[in-house]
RNA sequence: GACCCCAUUGUCUAGUGGUUAGGACGUAUCGUUGACUUCGAUGAGGCCCAAGUUCGAUUCUUGGUGGGGUCACCA
């Protein structure tokens, strides 16, 4: 018995991790920005903690094949960036450093996170250096950082000083929870159960019972008014009169107003300071005096019910209204209510000083700004506008936190009088500065509020661009980003380089779809996650790729771990591909061309250009699903199945230019296809490269070489395929007669068949290998009987 | 309730005003040729429903149905 020798495959986990450090080493994607056309990508920064999750795969791989495209086709400023300012820092380093945040100053933890994300980000990092991202990691920067810092508290005085920024105090969107107030852009629906009561009421005049249905009954003491609309003829007659609050004995006018929907309800409204934002609204039209009812941390304040939360008033309150018998009616339903999407917890108004940007005056001008930039997919675009002409409140950017980007203010004590920190202070954090008011000189009371940190995330641009001395600026050219944040991420930035510099932030904008598992989201709750990680060292990095190369731009995709093995075999192949060819390249230099080139390969090279333009079209409209299916057929199919069965004995058995016009037509092919595949596959195609191009080919990376050049004539083969289409009869009558593809033919064929092949006639009895090819009305194969035994 | 997106074989998907509607996995039948069994060939199998525009619709329009998303309502 013999041992069957153990074939050398192409093994990834071995070269990937060989071409991760070559790429380090060599520096291949240090930013250069000598280069003519620079194309600056606005990259996503994300949340330094715990691991790299499937979704961030899929969409930083789409952006990394448009970098690396980009590259080949010029120069690229792509910067990595973290965002670290938020509640997930706070907890990562609470939890990492057993520290909390509030028994620091907040420069002191400032200090920690930036101590401890300098330990963790390397290893963060990691995760997307094995998955090939092409960024320049030296351009890098966290928004917590003191660069980032400081153009945020520079943005902030800068529309400040511009009279954009304005504090107010009203009631706003307040989570007790967090004990902060939040943006718009923040809320979440959610369904909850709830309990629909219908109230019994007293009109103090006529002693006659009203009745009022509401969801918070724990809100009545904070009831100022009663609204019925003015052409109800149920409540006309009462409209003026005074309505008692029975349970807490409290007196409230009757108002006509035409919110009150006839149809909802009892028809009779009831107007607390604050359950909504209609509320909001109508206390204010109204001129009424608002009764807060309720602590920042959710606890009642009025008698009886005193450090209640919300909940637990809720409860007592109803059960003292059913004692006193003052419920009419009760049912269970489940409502939708707005709740704070980083907790979960329903929302509520809370009159208390925050920090705002005017963006209610500028809603037009934000759409046209929005207007101006190239959206893929288009109908993202509508989402924006959706979301712009649907604002209701100015952005709230003051969060009522303690870790974060101090606002650089100060308050004189006495007049009220804003002070700013002077621009060469910046950053600074006014807790640990002591400042007079210049106008009264009192003390200067600091805001110990900071940003929220879309206010810091909306200034990326600028961030990133100041890491190169501000060499690049804004407009970058391409913003990434996945469709669920449109509403901030995108609008907010779109917003400040709006109102900062009066340009739009970017030329186009990108916008990536989710990873689904079996048409599901993946969350954690869930438990369906999958783990990139996993994937890498199963399938390798170019494998991952690819499965993300395949999902068109915008949509969500499904994850098949098939996928992954595709991707797999399609390395496979190509690194076998290559080597083949190579092992009939051993005397080819690279460049001699044969006199004249063969007919089959004359053709094959136009259909290889034709395919170069299609593909490189499919690149710069960010189609890269395209361009991968269309490399894909033309690699498998056209190349390997194909180009490479015809030429095969030709290059075996031929001399001369007719086996140079294949050797030529070979390496031309293999060396485009490599390029053309490294977007995607970047791994494999820089073994290649490195492998057998290296000597003959003058640029160092594959990845730093240029795209494939077009011919001028680029106009689609006429002659390859229907080589092809002929080939694959002949094919499909081996087949049929159970015959191996090898098997020895005689051919007839019609005339104008024939004449199709005409110069190609050699090359197609090889690849058939058929001993005569005789001209008849049918098609036919007929087979020169092997002496089978 | 409003708006947006989607509907393609058993599954996941690409694409198109005229195509034998493409691929992957699965499946059936063969084969193995001096790169590759992570291989090759061949086959079976599909455009949600209805109306309209058109010489022609899977593709465009409208409506329906079903799925997903966003916003709003939430007395």
């Amino acid at each position: 018995m013999t041992l069957k020798p153990k074939k050398k495959g192409y093994d990834f986990t071995e070269v990937e991790a060989k071409i991760k450090r070559f790429w380090e080493d060599k520096k291949i994607f240090k930013t250069d920005l000598t280069k003519k056309k620079i194309y600056a990508v606005d990259t996503p920064p994300p949340t330094v903690s715990g691991k790299m999750h499937i979704g961030h795969a899929f969409s930083y791989a789409q952006q990394d094949f448009i970098v690396r495209f980009q590259r080949m086709n010029g120069g690229v400023y792509y910067p990595f960036g973290t965002d670290d300012n938020g509640l997930p820092t706070e907890r990562l380093v609470e939890k990492l450093k057993k520290v909390r945040s509030k028994n620091m100053s907040r420069a002191e933890f400032i200090e920690l996170c930036l101590k401890t994300l300098e330990e963790i980000r390397p290893d963060f990092i990691e995760d997307w250096k094995s998955l090939g991202i092409s960024a320049d990691y030296e351009k890098c920067y966290s928004t917590i950082d003191n660069q980032s810092r400081k153009l945020s508290q520079k943005g902030f005085l800068d529309l400040f000083k511009k009279g954009e920024i304005y504090k107010a105090e009203f009631p706003t969107i307040w989570c007790c929870e967090c004990q902060t107030a939040i943006a718009q852009a923040e809320l979440e629906d959610k369904e909850l159960p709830g309990k629909f009561s219908t109230l019994k009421f007293k009109i103090k005049e006529t002693g006659k019972e009203l009745l009022i249905a509401t969801t918070r009954p724990e809100l009545l003491p904070a009831c100022v008014a009663i609204f019925v609309h003015p052409e109800d003829k149920r409540f006309k007659k009462i409209i003026g009169k005074t309505a008692v609050v029975q349970l807490f004995n409290q007196e409230v006018p009757i108002l006509a107003d035409e919110s009150a929907d006839q149809e909802k309800g009892t028809g009779v409204l009831m107007i607390c300071s604050y359950g909504d934002k209609f509320d909001v609204d109508a206390i204010n039209r109204h001129n009424l005096e608002p009764k807060v009812v309720f602590n920042k941390d959710g606890t009642a304040t009025y008698p009886g019910y005193e450090g209640l939360k919300l909940k637990a008033a809720r409860k007592k309150v109803l059960e003292e209204l059913d004692k006193a018998n003052l419920i009419a009616e009760q049912k269970e339903i489940t409502h939708t209510v707005n709740t704070h999407d980083k907790c979960g917890t329903e929302i509520e108004f809370l009159p208390t000083p925050q920090w705002f940007i005017r963006i209610m005056d500028k809603k037009k001008k934000l759409i046209e700004q929005g207007d101006k930039i190239n959206w893929y997919p288009k109908y993202m675009h509508k989402r924006y506008d959706n979301w712009v002409n649907g604002l209701e409140w100015d952005w709230n950017i003051s969060r009522n936190r303690h870790f974060g980007i101090p606002i650089p203010v100060w308050e004189c004590e006495k007049c009220n009088e804003i002070i700013l920190a002077k621009e060469s202070e910046l950053p600074i954090d006014p807790l640990q500065s002591k400042k007079k008011c210049p106008k009264c000189g009192e003390k200067a009371i600091p805001e110990e509020m900071v940003l929220d940190t879309w206010a810091t995330s909306s200034l990326s641009p600028q961030i990133a661009g100041s890491l190169v001395d501000d060499k690049i600026k804004i407009p970058f050219s391409l913003r990434p980003q996945a469709h669920d944040i449109i509403r901030t991420w995108a609008f907010y930035t779109i917003a400040r380089a709006y109102m900062q510099e009066n340009k739009i932030p970017w030329k186009d904008i990108v916008i990536s779809g989710n990873v689904s598992l079996k048409g599901e989201k993946m969350s954690k709750s869930k438990g369906n996650i999958i783990d990139p990680e996993t994937l890498i060292t199963n399938y390798g990095s170019d494998a991952l790729r690819f499965w993300a190369s395949g999902s068109t731009l915008g949509s969500d995709l499904d994850y098949q771990e098939k996928d992954l093995v595709t991707g797999k075999k399609t390395v496979n192949k190509l690194w076998n591909a290559a080597k083949f060819v190579f092992m009939n390249l051993e005397d080819y230099d690279g460049k001699s061309k044969p006199k004249k080139l063969e007919k089959v390969d004359q053709e094959f090279l136009k259909h290889l250009n034709y395919n170069i333009k299609i593909i490189t079209e499919s690149f710069e409209k960010y189609r890269y699903s395209v361009a991968k299916s269309k490399i894909e057929r033309f690699f498998w199919d056209d190349f390997a199945d194909n180009y490479i069965e015809i030429v095969k004995k030709r290059v075996y058995q031929e001399e001369g230019d007719k086996r140079l016009s294949a050797q030529y037509t070979l390496y031309k092919t293999i060396l485009a296809l490599s390029k053309l595949f490294a977007p995607i596959m970047p791994f494999v195609t820089e073994e290649i490269y490195q492998t057998y191009f290296i000597n003959i080919e003058k640029d160092i990376s594959i990845h730093t070489s240029s795209w494939p050049k077009l011919e001028k004539d680029s106009q689609p083969s006429t002659e390859f395929t229907p080589f092809c289409t002929l080939l694959s009869k002949v094919r499909q009558a081996k087949s049929n007669a159970q015959k191996s593809m090898n098997s020895e033919i005689i051919l007839t064929l019609d005339k104008k068949n024939i004449e199709m092949l005409g110069e190609m006639m050699e090359d197609f009895n090889s690849v058939t290998n058929s001993k005569e090819t005789k001209e008849g009305k049918q098609f036919r194969v007929d087979f020169v009987e092997p002496s089978k035994e």
